[in-house]
DNA sequence: ACCTGAACACCGTTCAAGT
DNA sequence: ACCTGAACACCGTTCAAGT
């Protein structure tokens, strides 16, 4: 028993123009204010009901659910994408341009994390910028299938690094967990690992965003080195 | 403000052995198969306490509260992914195997995505799966810091890959969108990107669960060729 | 056309009270 | 030591009713 198909971008919208009350792009940039400061458990349709100083329920006119909601706000995480013009610059540049700005993207909006393959991301944003990485891709001389396999293990890497890295900021800003506590709690978790437990602490003194930074740009040009691999071939 | 550090992981079990009413076993079981069955919100500590023919509140007694619980489920996952000894076999196929272990563990238990980065991995399954693949990957040559980029690449590109994944499908099994609706939806919206139109024309006839494999096995050996890329140089 | 409040069916968690 | 029920402070969503 299928439900025919339904996404905020295949709806009519509501009177677009006419502005009595409220308005869409009111209520979308009210709750991005929201998901931004407060996270994604942040967003209530009470709280943004309040914020806009209106019923909860009203927000119900202009939009079907909460998801369509999070649809619409969604993309316009996928708006801060940018990348760089592969006629201008070597499809390899251009690719890791988009993969930095896409971790950027959603380090900036952490709840986004969340919605990351929830919701066909159809909207105007992320078409355009999926696009552009197609077109990216195309340039480097992958061809049918393989343009779709390659784009995915780019954005795949870099969903697979920014998700579990928002997740866990969100874990630290809620828990406030005390760093030495921590580390030792887990090098004790780890006792039986001795290999492990040198792992943690070769960590000691630096730096974590920036480590997380190294780590992701090695991780960033191991792909492209596959990818070109996958060229010569 | 901090406030120490706690996790399942490292607090004293409520009598591990006293078996008088319920037991932690048995209602990690419990929350398990609720996982299983029903998805991330289908556990409740109210389904979770009827369940075990208790009070929702029950629970509390053995558990803190709903994400040490979660813990323990998450840890559970992590027993499922298996890595081919690197002794016997090249590292590149060790790795490989681990990589499809993953994926495999998070379709089995899709709610797990959710978990991915949340909290510290630090239960015995998941320090015993991760301490196997740091020995596969020192095995192949990596050194120091980059043993854990080399580990953050290969996970970080199976998470990413699977955490969508699974977020699709239950987006799907939610849904329930008509596949004709859907498509002829999708292709409307990008009606501006005649390119990206025929990406999505060239999967018409092909089995999708087929494709999904091709594509994560052309990711897996992009990354391996990637990361040995780093081992030469 | 747009907005409202009441109501429904849920949540996680606390806590005093029971045995 | 273990379990309970009531209560608190929330949720998303529906719907009849208002203007």
């Amino acid at each position: 028993m299928t439900k025919g198909f339904s996404s905020v971008w295949t709806r009519e919208g509501r009177s677009a123009k006419s502005t009595p009350g409220l308005s869409r792009d009111q209520i979308v940039r009210a709750a991005l204010e929201l998901l931004d400061a407060e996270g994604a458990d942040g967003l209530s349709m009470r709280k943004l009901g309040a914020k806009l100083g209106a019923g909860a329920t009203s927000i119900y006119w202009y939009v079907a659910n909460k998801d369509e909601l999070l649809e619409l706000a969604y993309d316009e995480i996928w708006g801060e994408m940018v990348i760089a013009d592969p006629e201008q610059v070597s499809w390899r540049y251009a690719a890791a341009s988009f993969g930095k700005s896409m971790r950027q993207a959603i380090l900036r909006h952490p709840w986004a994390s969340r919605l990351i393959g929830r919701m066909p991301a159809i909207g105007p944003n992320a078409l355009r910028a999926t696009d552009r990485l197609r077109h990216a891709i195309a340039v480097a001389g992958f061809e049918g299938l393989e343009i779709d396999y390659a784009i995915s293990t780019l954005t795949a890497y870099v969903f697979g690094m920014s998700i579990p890295e928002t997740a866990f900021n969100e874990y630290l800003a809620k828990e406030e967990p005390d760093e030495e506590a921590m580390r030792a709690a887990v090098t004790q978790a780890m006792a039986d690992y001795p290999e492990m437990v040198k792992r943690v602490e070769a960590y000691h003194n630096l730096d974590a965003s920036q480590v997380r930074e190294m780590s992701f740009d090695f991780g960033l040009y191991t792909v492209l080195d596959g990818l070109e691999a996958r060229l010569v071939t």
